[in-house]
DNA sequence: ATTTAGATATGATAATTGTCATGTTTTGTT
DNA sequence: AACAAAACATGACAATTATCATATCTAAAT
């Protein structure tokens, strides 16, 4: 019993909001919903999607395997996002493995629906193209950020990011709860570095800690880092 | 007097192939052709583009100015690709500057007409679509190598990429001159540690040079960079 | 041919970051 | 409650990389 895509809301946060009523039902009538437990895989580098995954509640993260042996997280996927959307358009194997860290509900939509409104519906296409673009340019600057700054700097602005985009609950602290492990892993550190780097930050009064929660208590200072 | 692009090779490397021959008429009815000196800026960070370039000739470099006021190169514009795509499709001000390695030739395509195109020829839009994944593909590994790999490997790497993407000449000298700056600005580092290690790959056997000309003598070794 | 600015090269040293060892705390399980 | 496993924390040290100083080389301009 899948609910119906024209009455979700999640839809207004990425490219379906640009389908016509008639799409939509189309999509309901042939996406199947799915629920994704904290720690579980959603898909692993290398494998073939068949369709996207629309990230209805909960968030994950996107990481891929480095020479090295260790992981490096590329992105933090929120509720609203579309997951897959790259590997389906260029037809290739994903280069990405995504991994809940919180419970999750997402929505798979099959590859034909997809490649159907693609072809048929310019509106949508040219929203894809748009998030696409936003994706790229993101990218980008992020490559100019692993390369130019210290890890100091990295992680002051990987908090300030989660802060911005995911927010904080009633107490002030951030909604994405990562791990020492994966703090190191989105800043490309090892974990003892950013264990080091986050209690300096402690001492420092910029953020307070309760555990895997993180509180930022210094908003300017944390941008300040140099 | 611009010639035609109906007869132009270039565009069998980019998604201008995807368009009629109408529409080719159209867009060599509207093109600017343009000739830029070794070191002109085409584009700087900032600007705002009303149209994009397709790179008949020559090769140009991509970088953004980080906070540290050290220039970072995120990529390299071979002949046949075009430059400002996705700040276009974004509509927002162009997130690189664009300056040029070599000679360039290049033509200037209005707005309108990519837009126009995108709106009316979905095998045009799906291409475009398709080059954009690629290229956040690439994107997502340039990070996780950054992050991951130590500035020896990252040299290595990129002595390999020109290689591969831009080959050499008839005397085996890679057809991209970067200065040593330019080498730092690739792989995030200072200038002096670039020197350093391509001094040691140079005792190495690995490369051999003339000045600012470089040649691989070892594919194999570079590869093995640990 | 000489000058000169800029690029390349290298040494000395400092700062950053990684690795290994070890201890403590937290968490989940029986 | 007791235990084991995992995560967190910190010290000691090693490796990598940046910075500063200075020397040499190259190429362009006079």
């Amino acid at each position: 019993m899948s609910s119906k895509c024209e009455q979700c809301i999640i839809r207004q946060f990425n490219s379906l909001k640009a389908l016509t009523k008639d799409e939509l039902l189309r999509i309901s009538g042939c996406k199947t919903s799915k629920f994704i437990k904290k720690g579980e895989i959603i898909f692993e580098e290398g494998e073939t999607l068949n369709g996207v995954y629309c990230v209805k509640d909960g968030i994950c993260k996107l990481s891929k395997l480095s020479a090295n042996g260790k992981d490096q997280i590329v992105k933090l996927v929120v509720k609203g996002d579309l997951l897959g959307q790259r590997s389906l358009i260029s037809d290739e194997s994903v280069n990405l493995s995504a991994v809940a860290l919180n419970d999750m509900e997402v929505c798979f939509i099959p590859k034909v629906e997809i490649f159907g409104n693609l072809k048929n519906n310019s509106d949508f296409s040219m929203d894809v193209l748009k998030q696409m673009a936003h994706d790229l340019k993101e990218s980008d600057n992020v490559i100019v950020n692993m390369a130019q700054k210290s890890v100091k700097q990295r992680l002051a602005e990987a908090l300030l990011y989660i802060h911005k985009n995911f927010g904080v609950n009633k107490d002030g602290i951030l909604n994405v709860v990562l791990s020492r492990e994966d703090y190191a892993s989105v800043v490309g550190t090892a974990t003892e570095s950013a264990i080091r780097v986050l209690s300096q930050f402690k001492k420092e009064g910029l953020i307070s800690t309760t555990g895997k929660q993180i509180k930022l208590e210094d908003l300017e200072g944390l941008k300040r880092i140099e």
